[in-house]
DNA sequence: CCCCCCCC
């Protein structure tokens, strides 16, 4: 594969054009120390035409190059940049993304000829009628030297961490400018692309599928304050998607209803510590409560919300005095135009945000509100797949999105430290079909409303490795219950379409097996043996078990179609459908399953009763499709029948005596099916062994 | 200038 520059990338950029996702080639990189704050890797770039060493990386992707990734000679493509101008008329050019399209290795060498391009813009630069270079795809030849022995690279050896600790301790070997080099002032034209709409939002409602009929956002999606809540007076999908927004002009710009008089508008990804007079202006996306605290070193309170642009985002804290200042002014979900205030490093161990920094509000900060505020993205999230958690470290910290298939009741729980805290466990899906348990604490949990199979979607949580994976809410994350953004409503579709019968498997264990937890595994024969059920309370189990036959008479009723009831209705014969239960005629109804299943293991067998999620799960299909297929092509009814036998399921069950026509009998209700992995097979297959050995 | 992030 050959890769080919983009000639005259490097003067547009500088020039601050607009340039489709350049590629370049990485000459050499730097890095410029500061007495405070992280390192700035300053890049030299060519496009085969020119090289240009103007070019800094966004500390936030610092970790590119202490990964090693960035290496001389290598080929990127610059998918975000953003110019600034520095104090003395120089430019910079930010490089807020970046992807690595050819290794150092893989290009093995300079591709061209590149001449240092003359900032000055007097002279003409040769890009426009050369011809693409490109790099052969054949490996480098032995006379050129391999970037790793490239005695001219200005690389140091990389840092070790993300901005602490070596800070200002190793020497500085190269400075790029003996000035502060970040007196940026902002661009004039948007370098920035259109950030295309990766995802059209969905045209018909994605809320209003059966079989689960949710209703958008009844429960505020954020946090406390009113301001959290997604507008629900147009439909969620016609509204601006997050961080979708395509971008018309810059938002940089230094905007003419800005209140302030000389507003350096500069992006939230370009602050930093040297410069003071700077404006940005964005949205708040998260909003703590007000605290109060109390140490050796005095006390106080404080308030800190999380703001977002197109650039980043970044912490914002204000104690005391700014507290009364600021707190009911900052509303979650508005946009202001913030200025004045102290940017310092970021404590890597409390941050949850991509950031170095963050700031801190001070006597003369100004905040004020800004109402044209469209272009600003709404959340920037970063969901990981639940599947994919496993593969994550242990206490990362993670955005997470599911549709909340179950939650369990809120709770109280004393913590060690003799603290009282409400807790509530949901149970999120996604469309890897894995289910992941999530814990929301406080108000949160108390708050929760889980009826409706919410999406729910958590930006900043923790993954934690109790009972496998799962993850906790913490005091800095965002709650969001059927968020106004596209991922939300991509679940919510599936979800309804498939999901709700997925035969899925949760990274959270339900308690370690045999540890006298909540599941009470018996084999079917105990249910005779230790004559379950018999006891004025039902008996609850957990047994693994194979599907040995499945009644499809009868299998399907005719319920009343409003969404509480599941009352079976009475066909009137005149395209009618009554319901007593509602006292009202319908002119349709819903099908609704009621299925028997006999299911054995080593010892035994048992019929069982699977209602309407419990028999889709087993039958992997909807009541509905069913009620279609029974009606239209009975072979394939058939069909999904026969591929139920013989398979094997864990069955949580509840049993109770029951009497029926003077017939007083066992009856075995199936509450829960879960699918069988092979460790969950050897664990129960062993116990149950072991059982019969006692 | 805070920094609590909890429980099984």
């Amino acid at each position: 594969m050959s890769v080919r520059l983009t000639p005259g990338a490097v003067e547009a950029l500088y020039k601050g054009e607009e340039v489709h996702n350049p590629v370049l080639q990485l000459l050499k990189i730097g890095h410029i120390n500061s007495a405070s704050g992280p390192t700035r890797f300053r890049l030299m770039m060519s496009d085969g035409l020119n090289s240009l060493s103007s070019f800094l990386l966004a500390t936030q992707l610092n970790h590119l190059n202490e990964d090693n990734l960035l290496e001389p000679n290598c080929v990127c493509m610059l998918k975000k940049t953003v110019k600034n101008t520095l104090s003395d008329g120089r430019c910079v050019v930010i490089v807020m993304d970046i992807e690595i399209l050819k290794s150092a290795e893989e290009t093995g060498g300079k591709i061209g000829n590149p001449t240092p391009y003359n900032t000055d813009g007097k002279t003409s630069s040769p890009a426009k009628s050369a011809s693409s270079t490109s790099v052969p795809s054949s490996p480098p030849s032995a006379a050129v030297p391999g970037p790793s022995h490239n005695n001219n690279s200005i690389t140091d050896s990389p840092p070790r961490g993300r901005g602490r600790g070596f800070v200002g301790k190793s020497p500085v070997r190269m400075s790029p400018w003996n000035a502060s080099p970040m007196k940026t002032s902002p661009a004039k034209t948007s370098p920035w692309k259109d950030s295309p709409m990766k995802d059209s939002p969905t045209k018909t409602s994605p809320w209003k599928d059966s079989p689960m009929k949710t209703s958008p956002a009844k429960t505020p999606p954020w946090k406390a304050s009113p301001m959290k809540t997604t507008p629900t007076k147009s439909p969620p999908w016609k509204a601006s998607p997050s961080k979708m927004t395509p971008t018309k002009s810059s938002p940089w710009k230094a905007s003419s209803s800005s209140p302030d008089s000389s507003p350096k508008m500069i992006p939230i990804g370009s602050l930093n510590p040297y410069q003071s007079k700077w404006t940005i202006r964005a949205r708040v996306t998260n909003k703590s409560n007000t605290r109060t605290w109390s140490n050796s070193k005095g006390e106080g309170k404080l308030f800190s919300f999380d703001v977002l642009d197109e650039s980043g985002e970044i912490k914002i804290t204000a104690f005391n005095s700014e507290v009364d200042k600021f707190f009911s002014l900052v509303e979650q979900g508005k946009v202001y135009y913030i200025s004045k205030a102290s940017l310092k490093v970021a404590n890597k161990q409390y941050t949850t945000l991509k950031n170095d920094y963050e700031m801190t509000l001070h006597a003369h900060s100004s905040i004020v509100p800004c109402d044209d505020s469209q272009d600003i993205p709404t959340m920037n999230c970063d969901f990981v797949p639940i599947a994919e958690m496993e593969n994550r470290d242990k206490d990362a910290i993670i955005d997470v999105i599911g549709v909340c298939k179950s939650a369990d009741d809120v709770s109280r729980i004393t913590t060690k430290a003799s603290r009282e805290v409400s807790k509530r466990a949901l149970h999120l899906i996604d469309t890897t079909g894995k289910v992941v348990t999530v814990t929301l604490w406080g108000e949160e949990a108390e708050k929760f409303d889980g009826s409706g199979k919410p999406v729910v979607a958590i930006k900043g949580a923790r993954l934690s490795d109790f009972g496998g994976r799962s993850v906790s809410a913490l005091f800095s994350s965002t709650v969001m219950v059927n968020p106004d953004m596209p991922e939300a409503f991509r679940l919510r579709a599936w979800y309804d379409k498939e999901g709700y019968a997925v035969d899925s498997q949760s990274l959270t264990e339900a308690r370690s097996v045999g540890s006298g937890g909540k599941m009470n595994w018996k084999t079917l024969s105990d249910i005779k043996n230790q004559q379950m059920g018999h006891r004025d309370k039902a008996d609850y189990f957990s047994c693994m078990a194979t599907v040995v036959y499945v009644r499809k008479e009868n299998c399907l009723y005719q319920a009343c179609p409003s969404a509480e009831c599941n009352k079976k209705v009475i066909d009137q014969q005149n395209g009618k459908y009554r319901c007593e239960k509602c006292n009202r005629e319908f002119p349709n109804f819903k099908y609704r399953l009621l299925l028997s299943a006999n299911i054995a293991d080593f010892g035994d067998n048992q019929w069982v009763t699977c209602f309407q999620e419990t028999a889709e799960v087993l039958l992997g299909h909807s009541a509905e499709t069913l009620g279609y297929l029974r009606d239209t092509d009975e072979a394939a009814f058939d069909e999904v029948f026969q591929k139920v036998n013989y398979t094997t399921h864990i069955f949580k069950n509840r049993v109770k005596l029951e009497t029926y026509n003077d017939e007083t009998r066992v009856k075995v209700t199936v509450m829960e099916v879960q699918p069988v992995d092979h460790r969950e097979y050897s664990r129960r297959l062993l116990s149950n062994i072991h059982k019969l050995a006692s």
